[in-house]
Formats: C-alpha cells, sequence, structure tokens
RNA sequence: GGCCCCUUCGUCUAGCGGUUAGGACGCGGCCCUUUCACGGCUGAAACACGGGUUCGAUUCCCGUAGGGGUCACCA
C-alpha cells in the first residue's frame, strides 16, 4: 500500500508565506528535519506561495531566518509552488484527458447558491457533482470551466497514519474537489499533490489540521497512479485556553523568542518535547534528537505551550552553555543597554564574570541586565532598594570596610573575604549587615552575584572608589 | 450541524494487561547561604465517566461526556 516506505527518507516543510514562523509550524519543520536526518534522507523546502494576495517577502524572509535560528537546514534549493503552475495544470489536464476529471461550467454564484440551500435543508455541504456527468456540449459557448476530479463514491477509503493509526473516511464524503480554477490556476489541492510527487517525497509530516485533505489528495494521487507517501499527521499545538494557536492566542513567532532571550537550543529542546517522548528524558542536544527521533513517540493528542517551561529549560541551557558562546551572545545586548559597544577589555572582563553571572539568569536578557554593574560609570546610581538598604549606619560601616580593604595587598576571593569577615566579627555582626550595603554601593543593586565575586571581578580601584562613594 | 481526531497530576509526558502509576515544569516545605539565583532533600497533585472482554484493566472493545480539527474556484 506504502510503496514508497522502502525508499530512501525525503520529507519537506511547506510553509506559506502569509505570516512568520509561528511555534507550531517550527516543529512541524522540526519534526520533519529530524525525521530525515534520523534516515539519512533528504529534507526539502517548499514555498507555498500561491496565494499572491497574503504571500509577502518578508514573510519568506521572516520564515527562512527563523528555520536558520533552529539551526535547521535543508537540501537542495527551496522550491516555489508559483513558479510550478504551468506543471500543476498540466497534470490536471492530463487528468481530464483520461477521464479522471471533468470540466464544471458551474459559476461561483451558483455553487454558493447550492450551499445556501444545503445549508438551509442542513444537509452537508458539499457539490452535488452537477457537472460530472454532464456533456461539456451544454455549457454555453465558450463559458469558463474548472476542472474537478472525479472521485470515488463507494466504499471507504483507509489511511495508515504513522503517528494517527488508521483513519478511514466513506467515499461519500469526498466531493469532486476543483484541480484547476476557471482562470487556469491550480488549487492547493493540485499544487500539492503534483509537487511532493516531483518532489519525491515520501514522508509527510504535517499538522493534523490537514488530516482531512489527506483523503482527497490521496485520490487525486491514485487517479494519477503515482507512489503513496507515508502521512504522519502531528497533533496541533494549542495556546493556553485549549484552542488552536493562532496570532489571537499568543502564537508568536520564532523570533519573537528569540528576542526574550531564548537560546537557539533551548527552543529546540523545549519545541521537541512538545508532543515527542523519550521516555523520561527532558534535557535532549540536537545529535541526540537525531539519533532517537521516531514518529512512533509522537502523541496523538493536542499539547499546550507552556512558557513557564521553556523558561526554565533555558536556564539550564544558559547554566551548561560554553562561557565564550554566552559572551559572544551577550555581548551586543549589553552594548544595547549601555548604547555603547563593550570594549575588548571589558569583554574580557564578561568571560571572566560569566560563571558566576550564568546560573543567575533565565534569559539572555536578564543575562545582560545583570552585567552591567560591571561597566556603570562611577558615581553609581543606585536603585531604590539599593537606596534604602543605605542608611546612615550602613555608611558607617561601608566606611570602615573601605579603610580595611584599603590596606589589603592581595585582592583575591579568600584575602578580600577573610578581611570582611574579620570586621563582623569585631562588630558582632553577621557577614549580611556588611555584605548588603557592599552589594548596594559596588552594583548598585541588592542583588548580584557574590560580593567577593564582585569585588575580584570590579578589582581594587575600581571597588574602593565605589565603595567610597557611598560613605558619604 | 456532517465527517474526522483526541482524553494519565494545573502543564509537558513515561506507561504499551498485573507498577506503592514514574519523570519534568509550576506550586508548598526544609536545607545550603552575604543578596538573588544555582543546588540538594521533601510534600501536595492524574488514569474524564459508564458498560463490556479478561483471573486481572490506566492499558483492549463499545458507548457517553468534554475538547480539538475540518467542511471554498484560501493555503
Amino acid at each position: 500500500m506504502n510503496v514508497n516506505s522502502s525508499a530512501p527518507v525525503v520529507t519537506r516543510f511547506a510553509p506559506s508565506p502569509t505570516g512568520f514562523l509561528h511555534i507550531g509550524g517550527a516543529r512541524t519543520a522540526m519534526f520533519n528535519w529530524l525525521f530525515a536526518r534520523h534516515h539519512g534522507g533528504k529534507a526539502l523546502l517548499r514555498i507555498e506561495d500561491t496565494d499572491k494576495v497574503r504571500s509577502t517577502q518578508e514573510a519568506i524572509d521572516a520564515i527562512l531566518e527563523g528555520l536558520d535560528w533552529l539551526g535547521l537546514d535543508w537540501d537542495d534549493e527551496p522550491v516555489f509552488q508559483s513558479r510550478r503552475a504551468e506543471r500543476h495544470a498540466e497534470v490536471a489536464r492530463e487528468l481530464l484527458a483520461s477521464g479522471n476529471a471533468y470540466k464544471c461550467f458551474a459559476t461561483p454564484e451558483e455553487l454558493a447558491e447550492m450551499r445556501e440551500q444545503q445549508r438551509a435543508e442542513k444537509k452537508p455541504m458539499r457539490y452535488d457533482g452537477r457537472w460530472r456527468d454532464r456533456d461539456p456540449s451544454e455549457a454555453p459557448e465558450g463559458a469558463p470551466f474548472a476542472i474537478r476530479l472525479k472521485t470515488e463514491q463507494q466504499g471507504k477509503v483507509t489511511i495508515a497514519d504513522a503517528v494517527q493509526g488508521d483513519v478511514s473516511v466513506q467515499n461519500s464524503e469526498i466531493d469532486d474537489f476543483i484541480l484547476l480554477r476557471s482562470d487556469g490556476t491550480p488549487t492547493y489541492m493540485l499544487a500539492v499533490v503534483v509537487d511532493d510527487h516531483d518532489m519525491g517525497v515520501t514522508h509527510l509530516v504535517r499538522g493534523d489540521d490537514h488530516l482531512n485533505n489527506a483523503f482527497r489528495q490521496l485520490a487525486l494521487i491514485r487517479a494519477m497512479g503515482w507512489a503513496e507517501p507515508v502521512y504522519a499527521h502531528i497533533p496541533l499545538i494549542h495556546g493556553n485556553d485549549g484552542a488552536k494557536l493562532s496570532k489571537r492566542h499568543g502564537a508568536l513567532g520564532v523570533e519573537a523568542y528569540r528576542d526574550m532571550g531564548i537560546m537557539s537550543d533551548a527552543m529546540f529542546n523545549y519545541l521537541l518535547r512538545l508532543g515527542w517522548g523519550h521516555g523520561d528524558d527532558e534535557i535532549i542536544s540536537r545529535a541526540q534528537a537525531i539519533e532517537w527521533f521516531d514518529l512512533a513517540g509522537v502523541g496523538k493528542s493536542p499539547s499546550r505551550f507552556d512558557a513557564k517551561k521553556l523558561q526554565n529549560l533555558n536556564g539550564q541551557y544558559i547554566r551548561e552553555a560554553d562561557d565564550s558562546v554566552l559572551v559572544a551572545l551577550t555581548r551586543p545586548l549589553i552594548g544595547k543597554l549601555m548604547e555603547r559597544d563593550l570594549t575588548d577589555a571589558e569583554g574580557e572582563l564578561l568571560t571572566q564574570a560569566m560563571p558566576v553571572l550564568k546560573s543567575r539568569a533565565k534569559n539572555l536578557n536578564e543575562l545582560a541586565e545583570n552585567s552591567v554593574f560591571l561597566y556603570k560609570k562611577r558615581p553609581l546610581g543606585l536603585d531604590e532598594k539599593a537606596q534604602a538598604l543605605l542608611d546612615a549606619d550602613a555608611r558607617h560601616l561601608l566606611e570602615s570596610i573601605h579603610s580595611a580593604l584599603a590596606k589589603l595587598d592581595d585582592w583575591t576571593l579568600e584575602a578580600t573575604e577573610d578581611c570582611v569577615k574579620a570586621i563582623a566579627e569585631a562588630a558582632e555582626l553577621g557577614l549580611g549587615k556588611l555584605a548588603q550595603p557592599m552589594r548596594a554601593a559596588l552594583t548598585g543593586s541588592t542583588s548580584s552575584p557574590g560580593i567577593f565575586d564582585v569585588l575580584v571581578l570590579l578589582g581594587k580601584q575600581e571597588s574602593l572608589a565605589r565603595l567610597e562613594d557611598q560613605t558619604k
């Protein structure tokens, strides 16, 4: 039945460029890519830009960029569906010649009326086959016509879906749909089937909103006598309210998550685990994903997008990432916050600070924000909490800390810590009593990496100066 | 409305006839602690319902309910 199942795997991702690459599309792209890579096959890209009105170049760029950000690469050149209209029409004509399709002279108005009546009678709304057996000569001379597929009317079809299992539909449910419009342009149904065939696609991995279409497409494939692909209809991703993810329900473009400071690897991992599982594994690298991915692991029920979990995953990826990678990603963000580029020396400082910075951020933007204290110009502006912390007592303490620290020759974690602890003991105060004012003075805020890390990172001169700024 | 699909903690999932129903996020508690995080330990939390089949159902079958998808000369 599935003629192609033993052939080398070819998958395709076929977005229509009417907007950005949203989460659902991104995951579909990933699954196609993963499946092809797992089997050592090809992953192809096709831009379904036949809707001239809604398709835009900006959308094409956004989609390409989104895929690239996710680390998905494609074999061969992308196919643009709009450029293949002539081939689509050729197939329609072939079907007409072989008697598998026929001319339909019904006008759009006439069909609208038909549907209206069906609705009124509460009957299923579908083309009633009024031109199926009529002779074209009955039509007015030179009248425009559409070409419809002559579909099977008896029995039923079943698709052995790799995700959904066997799905059957009565043939009577499938009407004679249009292949070629009266203006000679191909419909989506024709275009997909022809392109998938011509591109040699063996496995169709797509959202299950296409499950119903599969039956129509299969009818067309059989009429042409072409090899049947394996279908894999993956459940949709729902928004937090359980409805299909749409722009209204927070279906953001993939680049929005990038701008939120999500790392590509984290996004990839999160999307992978949305609808697909491999035992108890949560953190899965790309390489591991390619090795493990299969259609059997794809769940049948829709899943909801959970931003909290994405954030958590992102935090884990940040903690595990190489400092150099994080520096490269964060440096431009800091530049934006500072409204100037970092110097090389400042970049070097970021590298040194990264180990103590990265466990405190769940996204790259936060990481950048938490880093700026390193580069702020004196005297530092203090945030509200820091301000409140520095009362007269605290400022006095800062004075003694400053003078003690000033005497240190050895500006290390150990030396500074010993020094401050000695002061705390002498004053019979907890370390926190000293550390918080110091933090306020040194970073301008009440939270930061360990205070001795800050001291060492800032260096003796800058640290003492910042402390002194707040003794007054 | 017709047709199709789905249903394990709030969420993502493991499970594929016999388990104290496991993990992760989130939530609560405790510990660590100079803040914030990290980390460690720990607690609450699920098989939608009703019938079968079976010695035994979360697991297989059938209904019910709920949810979703789809019904264009859009893609």
